[in-house]
DNA sequence: TAATGTGAAAGGCTTCACAGCC
DNA sequence: GGCTGTGAAGCCTTTCACATTA
């Protein structure tokens, strides 16, 4: 979901061999659970075991998969190892992709050294922060260079995804530079809004945001039970 | 008359004043931009000012304000503070939310020390760990207790929000000692599914697969250019 | 028999476009 | 003139239900 405002924005499927969005969303999730799966020692696996495995339910599976072609074996399932490749494959994760941390607080701490990532072809290649106290501290066996090396690491490493972790007043200058240097995908951590050209995609985790989602249906309960009650 | 399959879940919407679920979603995001454009001096706001600021198009804006009422002047905008105030109603930020963190590592520092959770109501009661040598530690000036102590700090600071933050493996028990508990909202920031009872509320935040959706369209975008390149 | 793959139906969300109001 | 509020249309997603196949 690029950012984007006053943009019309073409709708999503421009003619090409489409898989929807909401399926590619998913797409991660039957991965993980497939991975605990083949670790189990499972060879094959029902639409309605993934569906369990992955929070979903079957139907949607079953539907999910069928854009990736029919791989399935009617009466059995699927092929776990063969669904793992399938998957992977669509989302691009069997090659490798250099990614840049930028901001090395608490959070870049804790993305740099997050092993989900290394596992799906995801390699930190570079850390930096603006603050020069904090240059040439090793975080998870990367040294964190200064912000002024941003343009050189992501053309040397070909950097095209870039993760900003940094303040939300930051956030845009930084943004500004990764796309200037070549960064095409942007990870943003920052609570703030990012201006992008049309071409680079941003997804954005607010961490506030989805608590203030629960506080929501939490209040939404509380009322319903005193209504109740009363 | 839907046969039940999996979870049944109900309908999203029960019957009660319905706000979308999908505006509800973006609340937040308002909620975020209104308080840059009161900072910023402003006192009145148009759904198209709005919308820039928040990274959502004014038809959406106008269509998510009005499941609050129809408070805008036509001709004018919407008053500032009082979108503010009724956001914040509605989302259920008026009040007090007491959180328990659960899992000090790299994340549960960050999610400790974030301060966008102070200024919206949310306020850290507890942070539990496994790990004997972190407790007594503090961290955002809230002191690490050993995991032994969630069920009485629950009890004692009335959280019914928990937040988890540890390893995939240690998630389910913890959550299962949460709800046991009394807590009746979950964000879960561990790889995995959780199951919980139908009445609770459960979120999750998977770092990874938001990186691994970048890659689709990272990976898309240059098969797209080799494709017309070729 | 067991489970996939998929048209078709249902539901929800977004966008349009304009009447209504300040 | 400018902007909100909102039916209606269109699009996307989910769910159903069953023919099909190993």
């Amino acid at each position: 979901m690029p950012a984007a405002s006053g943009t019309p924005r073409p709708p999503a499927r421009s003619g090409e061999r489409g898989i929807p969005e909401a399926a590619v969303a998913r797409l991660p999730l039957y991965l993980r659970a497939l991975g605990g799966l083949a670790e189990a020692g499972e060879t094959t696996v029902s639409s309605e075991e993934l569906a369990a495995a992955s929070g979903v339910n079957s139907a949607k599976v079953r539907k999910d998969l069928s854009y990736l072609g029919s791989y399935g074996t009617r009466g059995v399932g699927y092929d776990v190892q063969q669904l793992v490749h399938l998957i992977a494959r669509e989302l691009g994760l069997t090659q490798d992709w250099p990614v840049l941390i930028v901001g090395i607080g608490n959070l870049g701490h804790a993305l740099a050294g997050y092993g989900g990532f290394a596992s799906r072809g995801f390699r930190v290649a570079g850390l930096v922060d603006a603050d020069p106290a904090r240059v040439g501290e090793e975080v998870g066996g990367v040294a964190v260079s200064h912000l002024d090396q941003l343009e050189s690491i992501v053309r040397a490493e070909q950097v095209s995804i870039g993760v900003i972790a940094t303040p939300a007043a930051a956030a845009q200058s930084v943004c500004d530079r990764l796309v200037a240097a070549g960064v095409t995908s942007v990870l943003n951590f920052a609570p703030c809004v990012l201006a992008v050209p049309p071409q680079v995609g941003v997804r954005k985790v607010d961490l506030s945001i989805e608590l203030q989602i629960l506080a929501f249906h939490e209040q939404r309960r509380n009322v319903a039970v005193a209504g109740v009650a009363t």
